[in-house]
RNA sequence: CGGGAUGUAGCGCAGCCCGGUAGCGCACUAGGCUGGGGGUCUAGGGGUCGCAAGUUCGAAUCUUGUCAUCCCGACCA
């Protein structure tokens, strides 16, 4: 059950006064999610499923483009093949949901309840997969024979489980929506290829559809994906001055087909372990789209990922004048609908305009416009801009042309403000006492020389509780000193506190 | 898993200390006046007070247990 919710008020509590109860405010009254019976799992309601959707469709054709087919398999993962790949497993090994039984009955001393039957013990444990390396690579090791097989390119869309101990909605849930990439090749080449395409897949999806800058980079050893040999990953800076991994391409090496035995017959036929990619983004998206763009009167969405573009909302005093505005309104949206935007009429008269305009600042419409009698005499339409809050008066004729171009404006302004804000919270930092300063006074990250070894970063993580999110793709090389041990370093990389 | 909090109408809450007819706001239903930034009036409907035991003539209220959710921390996409 909900707690600590807002009291019954329309408004969502300020950013300011507590970002991360406005986050949670945000995400409930604009409808996205709901808690759920189960605990640290979440329902998606429409609205959110909607821009889940929307980024679905997105990247499923981004990914078909690059020559990915899309499969399933199965939920569970039998616990020996889970325990195959003994890095990946000892990473995800503490977060795993286990089947062990396979019935209830009935219990006999408390009528109407059920109790697991201790008769129905499964032989083997299955795992509810974590992530699917393990199932898909036992079942590669049956398709891959030869070079001819490769490279083998499969995206799958699923849901996965890890058992976290503290759970945000969207941010991280026990359960959560995602899409994972599984790639085979003959070659080291091939697959780093892979792995940085697939990068530039993803940055390209943040940054042209989401509207939301990222920083491309590689992870170090710490925060490698458990079984990886290079994690590449895009990095967003949240509004907070937080940063949030949006989504990670890991090249896996031959961990995966050694560990499973797969293995092809090259073309001078000799035998050679494949090599592997693999790569995902997930429902957590959202919660960047969120938290990136929104602000105190609710969300912001970018129009190429909004489930509603344009709504329209008649002003209107008796039926005769509802009457000539539904007219004007159903030609204007059938031009709107015919340019491909995607537009909602809201003449539901249980609601006043007042009530609409701020219903639809909370679930982040683009762009409103509002018709009325005053309007149909001039022959024009109120339109107001999410982003800004600017209100404009556009002529009936030729209005889809303007809107289109009105929506590519405001796809535009939000990204630019958001990198505008990320770009200005990219700052260097030269001593450990800068370092902490900027931390708590600027936060957002923070470009520091490291000494490269894992311990360092572990002290950092434990005194500033900041990690590195990842050492761009292009960092300059620079000579210098390690922010915390003074140690020689060659390069600049990105240290922030992260979600 | 440690710390904190909360479960009472669809939602948000009060009532509990000091046991005695279950309340308020919003939402909902019907109708009226309204309508360019969350309107208003009238009349209504809706509850096994999370669950289970106990104390008591009597429990939302006291006791014990239990389940669940939220927030903070450690862990993580």
């Amino acid at each position: 059950m909900p707690q600590r919710g807002l009291h019954m008020s329309k408004e969502i509590t300020s950013m300011q006064e507590d970002y991360s109860q406005w986050y949670n405010d945000l995400v409930i009254k604009a409808g996205l999610a709901d808690y759920s019976a189960v605990r640290g799992c979440m329902v998606i309601k429409p609205y959110g499923y909607a821009i889940w959707e929307n980024m679905q469709k997105q990247l499923d054709s981004m990914f078909k483009e690059t020559g990915h087919q899309n499969a399933y398999f199965p939920l569970f993962v039998p616990k020996s093949l889970f325990e195959a790949e003994e890095t990946n497993a000892e990473g995800f090994a503490k977060e795993c949901a286990i089947v062990t039984h396979y019935r209830l009955k009935a219990d006999p001393d408390h009528k109407g309840k059920l109790i697991v039957d201790p008769e129905a013990k499964l032989e083997e444990e299955l795992v509810v997969r974590p992530t699917s390396e393990a199932i898909i690579w036992n079942t590669y090791k049956g398709w891959i024979q030869s070079y001819r097989d490769l490279p083998l390119l499969i995206n799958q869309w699923a849901n996965v489980v890890r058992w976290e101990m503290r759970t945000r909605l969207f941010l991280r849930t026990t359960e959560f929506l995602w899409q994972e990439g599984h790639t085979a090749h003959a070659t080291e080449k091939e697959a780093i290829d892979e792995t940085v395409q697939m990068l530039n897949v993803y940055a390209d999806f943040a940054e042209t559809y989401m509207a939301l800058p990222v920083i491309k980079g590689v992870k170090s050893a710490n925060e490698r994906f458990a079984g990886a040999v290079d994690t590449y990953c895009i990095e967003a800076l949240m509004q907070d001055g937080k940063a949030l991994q949006a989504g990670t391409s890991h090249f896996l090496g031959q961990n995966f087909a050694k560990a499973f035995d797969v293995k092809f017959t090259d073309k001078e036929n000799k035998l050679d372990f494949v090599w592997a990619t693999s790569w995902g983004v997930s429902t957590r998206l959202i919660g960047a789209l969120v938290m990136a763009h929104s602000d105190d009167q609710g969300l912001v969405l970018p129009p190429k990922l909004a489930p509603i573009q344009v709504v329209i909302v008649p002003i209107f005093k008796g039926e005769e004048q509802k009457q000539l505005i539904d007219e004007k309104v159903i030609a204007l949206m059938q031009q709107l609908k015919a340019a491909g935007i995607s537009v909602k009429y809201d003449d539901n008269d249980n609601n006043r305009p007042g009530w609409k305009f701020a219903e639809y600042e909370m679930k982040g419409i683009p762009v409103r416009i509002a018709i009325g009698a005053r309007d149909l005499a001039n022959n024009v339409v109120e339109v107001a801009r999410r982003d800004t809050k600017e209100k404009m008066s556009f002529s009936m004729d030729g209005l889809s042309e303007r809107i289109i171009t009105l929506l590519d404006e405001i796809q535009l302004a939000i990204f630019n403000k958001a990198k505008n804000f990320r770009d200005d919270r990219v700052t260097p930092a030269d001593t450990w006492d800068e370092f902490l300063k900027l931390l708590d006074e600027k936060p957002g990250f923070i470009s520091a020389h490291w000494d490269g070894t894992g311990e360092t970063e572990d002290k950092i993580k434990e005194l500033a509780k900041a990690t590195i999110r990842c050492i761009p793709l292009n960092n300059e090389l620079e000579n210098g000193k390690c922010i915390f041990t003074g140690n020689a370093s060659k390069q600049r990389v990105l240290f922030a506190r992260a979600y």
